[in-house]
Order: C-alpha cells, then structure tokens, then sequence
RNA sequence: GGUCUCGUAGUAUAACGGUUAGUACAUCGGGUUUUCAUCCCGACAACGCGGGUUCGACUCCCGCCGAGAUCACCA
C-alpha cells in the first residue's frame, strides 16, 4: 500500500518551531516510501483564522524543502484541501451516523452544559456528557450541534511512537462532530479527510492520544480502517516544563529565517530533537534525513529546545556548504543581510568579503554587525586603540612611529597579494622587535577599529592597497 | 480530581542483565604568529527515590516522588 502522510495546520498565522517538526516528520515518512504527502488547510474555526497565514505555511514548508504533492497550489485529485471548502462532504458522513444511529442533533443549550459540568466538578467526578444526552432529540439539521453516540468499551490500538495503549470506557464521550454554525469539529473532520485523501499514517502531536478512544470509536462507526497512528513528543521550553509556546520567547520559524538560519540547519535541527539514528551522527542532509529516519527511533518523551544548538548546526552548516560547492554557492543566500553601507559595492567585492569572514558566522545576519568596515572608513576611537590590553603599555608616539613605519613598509608592496602582504608584516615583526600580539593588533585595529576581524593579511587584501594605506595613515595623524 | 504518558550530565541523546555509562551542544582550561571564529587537545558533569527478582541491575517487576498531556460547539 502506498504511504500517504500528510501536514494539517491550522491558520491562525504563527509557525512555532514545535508546529514544524510535525510537518518534518511526515514528510521523511513519504519520501523515504516513496509515497505521498499531503497538506491540508484546517480552517474550521473561522475565529481563529488569521489572513495570509496559509501563505505562511506554504512559505515556510517551500523555505525549508518540504514539498507536498497534494493540496494548496499544487491540486490534487482529493480537493479541495481546505476544510471551509468541504463542508457537504462532511454533512455527507455525518449523515450516514444519523442513519445508523450513531449520532444525533443536540439542542441543549451552551449554558445548560456549563451547568452540568460545573455538578460535575463540584462533585468530583468526570463529566460525560453520555449520562446527559437529551431524550427528545429533535431531526439534526445545520444550525444544531450534531453529538457522536458514543458507546462505552474498552479500546486497545497501537502507536508506533508510544507503543501498545488501551482505555477503558470511561473515556468514551457523545463528542460534537458538527457545530452549531454547520462546520465539523477537529475531532470529526480530520477523520472524514484522512479516509477521503486515503491517508495511511497521522502524526501528529501527543495532544490528541487522549482523544484517540474517541477516534477509534468514529473510525468503528463509519466503517472505516484506522490508519497508523504517530505520536509527536512534544518540544519543550527551553525553561520550566511547558510546551514550548509563544511566550517563551520561542522565535517563529520566520524570525529564524529573517535571522540569517538556514533551512538546513533548521531541518536539521529539529528533525534531530527527538530523534536519532542510533549513529554519532549530527549533521544530516535532508537526503540523509530521509534515508535514515525511522518512526520507532521517534524519543517518547518531550525534548528541551535549546537555541545554542540550533545556532552551532547553523555554522556547521555554513561551513560545510563553503566547503562543498564554494562561496559562490553560499553567496546568494546572504543578499539581505549586507550592511546598509555595502551598498552600491559589486557581487564581486562582497563574495571576496565573504570568503574571508565566513568562517566566523553563526547567523548570516552577524555579517550586517561584522563587514560594515569593509565598506566604509571606520570612525576612529583612539581610546579603543589606546586601551588595547595589547597597545596600552606603548605611547602614543610610539604607536605613531610604528603606524607610520607600517605605512612605508606596505607602501612599498608592488603585488598587494595575501602572501606578500604576510611576507611584509612578518618582516615587520623583526625590523619593529614587537610581538605578534602587539604589531598586527596595532594594524588591525587601525583599519578595522572593530572587535574582532578576519586575519590580517587578508583583511588587508580584501581592502586594498589604496584603502589600508589611507586608514593607516589616517590614524598615524589623528594621534 | 479522572484517564493516559514520561524520568541517563545544564541540554539533546547512545548503550547494555556484568562498560572506566559513549557522543554532541553549553561551560571551563590549553594549543594553532593579533582579536573574534574555525579547527585540535583536555576538564567538569548523569542513570529521580525506595523496595524486590538476580551471582550481578541504569537496564526486568512493584511502590513512591517528580514532570507532562487531556477532560471545549479549539485544533
């Protein structure tokens, strides 16, 4: 049987870390079966919906690789893929529980249920509301709730995350499959969905295992062949014990984006939280991910999300991309994360900037903070010079004498290659008597007058002959 | 409160009825002609507690403790 998995979120505009992981994981599922995946828009709630969050979503998954091959955009022979737009197929179903029994119009009020279930609580014992189904069910027709007659018995299913389950029937409730305002429920919908779209596996977050008596119960009374079932851990805050959620400071997919992660390091990552392949293995490519995950090696329980990870992998990534294909390949994925001051500079100046300080980056948005002086003069701050733990211990004629015997020295130069110019400074480092430490921090600081920056032959190459020069010199007057 | 689930260093995890309990991130220290980073070397650091079963338990069983999920006309 072909493997069919699918994505179901709902719109209600921000994609959390802990959301996409159940978008990684189905998606490994298919490709590795050479199967399906199908993305399903969940828009039943229409309070919650948010405007533009299915472009998020279809966004974010293109972002990160994760293609599906049925639903928004791309079509499908199961359409449509939005729940708001599937309503008679619902009504369809529903009828056939009406017709069997297994379902009835409910027209209780809201309050009235409240009030039960506020008995309930007060006496301590769980509310069912089974034990307050209406004995004069009026004909169900959109405008009443329509309730899942449930019947109460023991359920044993197996979870392919979780392992072997069972509930008693206590568990078992009149759910509602239909709302007053003619949309099904989750509970309901999904269901109907996964057997129209032949879905073969639902994975989605541990959340729902305590409803699953319920949705084997539905699946009983429509006839219909439950598929495999995939519990998701959930991920949690890196603080305390909760899920993690919004007000964790937990950052949206799109910030990590807009931050400079790559979608490498984000698949990576995540699809590592909580999984591995048994290997020492850290770093995977999505092709390695597919090839090599396995449902049963899913963590049972929830993972601690840690951000420093995350921004390590990201650098590996950066790195290992430069190390296979080149800068050039890393290259077009900086263009927004220049500093303003780069502009107007050519592809050709920023890949060699690049190439240089590549090295040294976590997020491809350290460039904005880490190449700004590449692009323009540095404002000189002799305190920052002068304060140097390396340069305090010289004055400030000293440091002009060496800046200005520096200068000539580099002056001098006629092939301004990284090689000559380490040949120079390391000639310097004999003709001045200084240490390393205190002769080239002089240097770098003089044209950098940054914290910290890339060696100094090739900070000094990458500027050029006219711009070192000019800087040094600069800084030999302003002292 | 009912039901269900989970429990290896700060974090993510590996392994096994018998190991010095492995790896990675983080932290700390050292090295690679400056800084920052990379890279390399090293250090710190864990089987929640208590009973069993067993020659032997982190591993199997029970209890406790701790944590999480769920009990909506939300998904």
């Amino acid at each position: 049987m072909k493997v069919i998995t699918r994505f179901a979120p709902s719109p209600t505009g921000y994609i959390h870390i802990g959301n996409v992981r159940s978008a990684i994981y189905p998606y490994l599922v298919a490709r590795q079966a050479g199967g399906k995946m199908i993305l399903r828009i969940e828009d039943t709630d229409r309070a919650r919906y948010v405007e533009g969050a299915t472009e998020l979503i279809e966004d974010t998954l293109e972002w990160l690789g994760l293609n599906w091959d049925e639903g928004p955009i791309v079509g499908g022979p199961n359409g449509p893929y939005f729940q708001s737009e599937r309503k008679s197929i619902y009504h369809q179903w529903a009828q056939k529980l009406i017709d069997s029994g297994r379902a009835y119009a409910d027209p209780t009020p809201p309050e009235v249920i409240e009030r039960y279930r506020q008995e309930c609580n007060a006496k301590k014992i769980p509310f069912l509301y089974r034990n307050f189904r209406p004995d004069d069910s009026p004909e169900w027709h959109p405008g009443i709730p329509l309730r899942f007659k449930a019947e109460p018995k023991d359920y044993r299913w197996h979870d392919a995350v979780m392992g072997d389950m069972h509930s008693g029937p206590e568990v078992l409730d009149d759910i509602i499959l239909i709302k007053k305002d003619g949309f099904p429920t989750y509970n309901f919908a999904h269901i109907v969905d996964d057997a129209e779209m032949g879905v073969t596996h639902v994975m989605r977050g541990v959340e729902y295992l305590s409803s699953m008596p319920n949705y084997l119960a539905l699946y009983e009374a429509l006839n219909l062949q439950p598929p495999v079932f995939v519990s998701l851990p959930h991920i949690l805050a890196p603080q305390g014990n909760k899920k993690l959620g919004k007000r964790d400071g937990a950052k949206s997919v799109t910030e990590y984006r807009e931050d400079g992660v790559l979608a490498e390091a984000m698949l990576n990552y995540l699809a590592c939280l909580g999984w591995n392949d048994g290997t020492e293995q850290e770093i995977y490519a999505k092709d390695e991910l597919i090839q090599n995950f396995s449902l049963d090696r899913i963590q049972v329980s929830g993972a601690r999300y840690d951000e420093a990870k995350l921004l390590w992998l990201n650098g590996q990534w950066i790195r290992k991309i430069v190390a296979e294909q080149g800068v050039e390949a890393l290259y077009p994925r900086t263009q927004n994360f220049w500093p303003e001051s780069s502009e107007g500079y050519d592809d050709e100046y920023k890949l060699r900037v690049l190439s240089i300080i590549y090295d040294r980056l976590k997020t491809l948005s350290d460039l904005r903070e880490m190449t700004d002086y590449f692009f323009r003069d540095p404002r000189i701050d002799l305190d920052f010079l002068i304060n140097n733990k390396f340069l305090k211990k010289f004055s400030e004629s000293e440091i002009e004498a060496l800046l200005k015997q520096v200068s000539v020295k580099l002056a001098k130069i006629e092939d301004w290659s990284s090689d000559n110019l380490q040949d120079a400074l390391n000639e310097l480092l004999l003709e001045t008597g200084k240490k390393p430490a205190e002769l080239f921090s002089l240097i770098r600081i003089a044209i950098s007058f940054a914290p910290f920056s890339p060696a100094l032959n090739l900070t000094l190459h990458v500027l050029g002959r006219e711009t070192s020069l000019a800087r040094i010199n600069a800084v030999a007057q302003a002292i």
